[in-house]
DNA sequence: ACCTGTCAAGTCTGG
DNA sequence: CCAGACTTGACAGGT
């Protein structure tokens, strides 16, 4: 099994990198020139996108070939008080820019919208907000130039009382998606309330691939055997894309569900080890407080174990 | 330079 | 029905 290492959106190596930077509602609210307090979320923007460029060739200096991107990329963006404000296309020089070098790279790349995009919810609002959320996230994608292997990744969502009731709604209101948005869609289990293997259920009824988090499954089960369901999981990634996995380690024991600064190798080893035989590649999204940090370490912890081939700095064989 | 409270968005819990 | 927790990086305002 070939495994790559990646890390999410931001570096703990490399200095004043943010892709994130931002403006609050009060402090834009504050400006007296709304014209100039656009072009100032615009600059942010551009600086963000510049930063991560920066990021992607560190990356590729560290031979890391799967990473995830902000989804804070532009300030403000969708929120009402900016209106019809798009600022894709006024910055699609820049978007074009990183996603050339991502694709002449062949680095994986990818979004997470993050909590509030939640395609099970009962309320219209909620879900028109999150199918822009989603369209914005597309339209990014495009204005990279990036194909429909470029995915987003977002969970269920709540339950509202009723899990299976909020499972048929978000099958059905992902089949109102457009087919574009569906394409890119992969389906994440939770920490705290779609499993999973209902995860795994839902993912297999409308089509589309799924993310297991190894850590949320270890929070969040009822007392699955994750190697076993991993068939499955790994049957849909249908389209070319290696199955994608997510690895963090618990903070401690009294606080299990957030993340540690770093992943603790063994759990994910005997892991690695028992899906190895039925998985010929995998790409594994580190989701850990210390970034790149932590994947470094984690491939020094690897080459100190048995029957692993170091193939670069951020990939192995196992 | 450093510290603390606050922040767009949603959901859930507890009062 | 409403306030606060959740989680997180970064702003904003203070010293």
């Amino acid at each position: 099994m070939i495994i790559r290492l990646g890390y999410v959106a931001m570096s703990a190596v490399v200095k004043n990198a943010s892709p994130s930077k931002t403006m609050t509602v009060t402090s834009f609210s504050k400006l007296l020139d709304r014209e100039a307090a656009i072009r100032k979320l615009e600059r942010l923007g551009a600086e963000n996108l510049h930063n991560t460029l920066r990021l992607l060739r560190h990356n590729r200096a560290h031979d890391i070939m799967v990473f995830r991107f902000s989804s804070r990329f532009i300030p403000l963006i969708g929120h009402e008080m900016l209106g019809d404000w798009d600022p894709i296309p006024t910055l699609s020089a820049e978007f074009e820019e990183l996603g050339a070098y991502a694709k002449q790279a062949g680095m994986r790349v990818s979004f997470h919208p993050d909590h509030f995009t939640v395609l099970s919810t009962p309320k219209e609002d909620v879900l028109q907000k999150s199918i822009q959320d989603l369209e914005r996230h597309n339209a990014m994608l495009n204005a990279m130039g990036l194909g429909t292997e470029a995915m987003c990744n977002i969970h269920v969502g709540g339950s509202y009382g009723d899990k299976k009731k909020a499972a048929k709604r978000f099958i059905q209101n992902f089949s109102t998606l457009r087919p574009e948005i569906q394409k890119r869609i992969t389906l994440e289990n939770d920490d705290k309330t779609f499993n999973a293997l209902e995860t795994l259920e839902i993912a297999e009824t409308v089509g589309a691939p799924m993310v297991l988090d190894v850590h949320h499954h270890a929070v969040n089960n009822e007392g699955e055997d994750v190697a076993e369901l991993w068939p499955r999981i790994q049957q849909t990634w249908t389209n070319e894309l290696p199955p994608k996995i997510h690895v963090s380690s618990p903070k401690s024991e009294s606080d299990p569900r957030s993340h540690a600064d770093y992943v603790e190798v063994e759990p994910l080893l005997s892991f690695l080890r028992a899906i190895a035989p039925m998985t010929p590649k995998l790409d594994i999204m580190i989701e850990a407080k210390m970034k790149d940090e932590a994947l470094f370490r984690l491939m020094e912890d690897f080459k100190l174990q048995e029957g692993i081939v170091i193939l670069d700095q951020a990939s192995i064989q196992l």
